[in-house]
DNA sequence: TAAAAATACTCCATAGGTATTTTAT
DNA sequence: ATAAAATACCTATGGAGTATTTTTA
């Protein structure tokens, strides 16, 4: 309620003639460091005493000297100017990717098997800016999109959301996961839906992504329609599949490496089915510089190829 | 040595102007309270946006938005403005009389018989105002003003100084001095220098701006130029005079008046003798408003009138 | 008399205005 | 359909330059 004041006709050039007429003792030394003309100095300086009320300077054409008033106002100028350049240089530290804080949500398969590579690229090239990794379940990542508590998230989607869009960034096709000496293990390459029909099947819980894709499969046998054994996290579910006791489907980024001689993945066709890892930001918001070079970065790195 | 720095393509309306959209939350409301057209502002607004670096604000035509780096960067802008205003206000502040500080230097005689009623009214005019107050023989009130202990000083010339303007502000005249039992009290009015001849006279000392006056008058009289008795103070000489020791001869304003049945003065003619009491202050440099606040009203008081 | 500030004038860059278009709800 | 931001275009203010005058050491 304090509308513009009443000091808004000066300005910073009045403060910076100032302070350089102060330090140089000139108006004409002044003014060649200001890259000014003489002339336009003095009236620099006029108009600001006019505007103060006050005579800052002493002066006949031989001798410059500040008067009590300037003195006693010459600190403050200075502060002034060094105030405003510094945080004006501060934004532009943050607009130049040299400072700043991006914060993502991910899927735990991507912080795992993706991020990393894209953290430490990151890292080498903005090395001023830090960086937290969030994982969640498809649907908190959305969330904390929604919420504003991360910058932007990478997951599939878990259900549309009109304040939310939706890029996809890359496809993570499903595979046929069980032991390296079942039966199913024999072959290698392309596998059929049908082909899993009567084999036991492991499934997961319904509050990840994963299911209902799995659920929309045309001519789904009736065996992953309706798994006989359902757990709701994938280390339980690797370690049931480690212990042979069935098979499962799940997206290639989303397999466990830990077992590479134990486990095998071979992709589904007829059909294919894939999930679309979106980058996920708020619809309308603009993301802050640090965020646009992660983005930029996740999509670099994720855009063209499948899983690493 | 660090010229202008690259934060100068960015001034106060740049801020002000951000400051107004992110308070009101829309263009064309910021731009009716900072009495600018909607598209003077949208300029603004880019041009800023373009120097930061920075997207300040997520707009649509229905919706404008602060974006993290605005949100981040508004106290910062709101700070920068609000010192800015303070600082000019403070200059401003002293310029108006309304803040401030004076000091002035002047002859025991002057602080006492001239200054209680100058500095009431002072006080009474601008309240604001600070005001010190230094007595010292001609000689050091000139003293301070050189060394800028005072902004100015009031008194007679001690000696002349380049560095130093002398304004005669109040000519203070000269006359005898003695007890009312004294045969040279028996008239009144003016008394002639000659009349003063084989009376005991009480001179006083070298450092006072008072003697050289006087012995510079044509035609004194042998006991006042060589005198029997020679004293270093007023007050001294007050006693001696009340004692009945003598005459001697003083400008009006350094006559004590503690004993006004005791002590009578009368004027010297033939020739008359006055000294000047001059306003002193430094070649060249301007007052402060307060200190020229406080001379005009010096002048005021003591330019018309004699001694009050 | 020489060097520096002040003044006079001229010009053009740009801040700001008006009219219009675009866009999102 | 409407209200608000963006764009296009134009105008005029005033900031800055050059040339000159004034002043003082």
């Amino acid at each position: 309620m304090k509308g513009a004041g009443p000091a808004m006709n000066v300005t910073l050039k009045h403060l910076q003639a100032f302070v350089a007429v102060a330090r140089e003792g000139s108006f004409t030394r002044a003014a060649r460091r200001l890259a000014l003309s003489q002339p336009a100095l003095t009236i620099q300086i006029n108009q600001f005493e006019e505007e103060l009320g006050v005579r800052l300077f002493d002066r006949t054409t031989r001798r410059v000297m500040l008067t009590d008033n300037g003195t006693e106002f010459l600190p403050t100028a200075e502060r002034l100017l060094d105030d405003f350049e510094s945080a004006i240089a501060d934004v532009r530290e943050v607009a130049q990717r040299r400072r700043g804080r991006v914060s993502v949500a991910t899927l735990p398969s991507i912080a795992l098997k993706a991020m990393p590579d894209i953290l430490a690229a990151f890292r080498d090239t903005y090395p001023g800016i830090s960086v937290h990794l969030h994982d969640a379940n498809a649907s908190g990542v959305q969330r904390r999109v929604s919420r504003k508590e991360v910058d932007f998230g990478l997951a599939s989607m878990w259900e549309p959301d009109a304040d939310l869009a939706f890029e996809a960034v890359m496809r993570d096709p499903f595979g046929l996961v069980c032991r390296a000496d079942h039966p199913l293990a024999e072959a290698t390459g392309p596998v059929r839906w049908r082909e899993l029909a009567g084999h036991t099947f492991l499934g997961l819980g319904h509050d990840t992504g994963i299911r209902p894709l799995v659920q929309s499969v045309d001519g789904l046998p009736d065996n992953l329609r309706q798994p006989e054994v359902e757990v709701s996290n994938i280390a339980t579910l690797e370690g049931m599949l480690v212990a042979g006791l069935g098979i499962s489907v799940l997206p290639r980024l989303a397999m466990p490496d830990h077992h590479p001689n134990d486990l095998i993945f071979r992709p589904l066709v007829e059909p294919e089915l894939a999930r679309d890892i979106c980058l996920i930001t708020r619809q309308g918001r603009s993301l802050s510089p640090a965020a646009e070079s992660m983005r930029d970065m996740v999509i670099a790195r994720l855009g063209g190829s499948g899983a690493p």
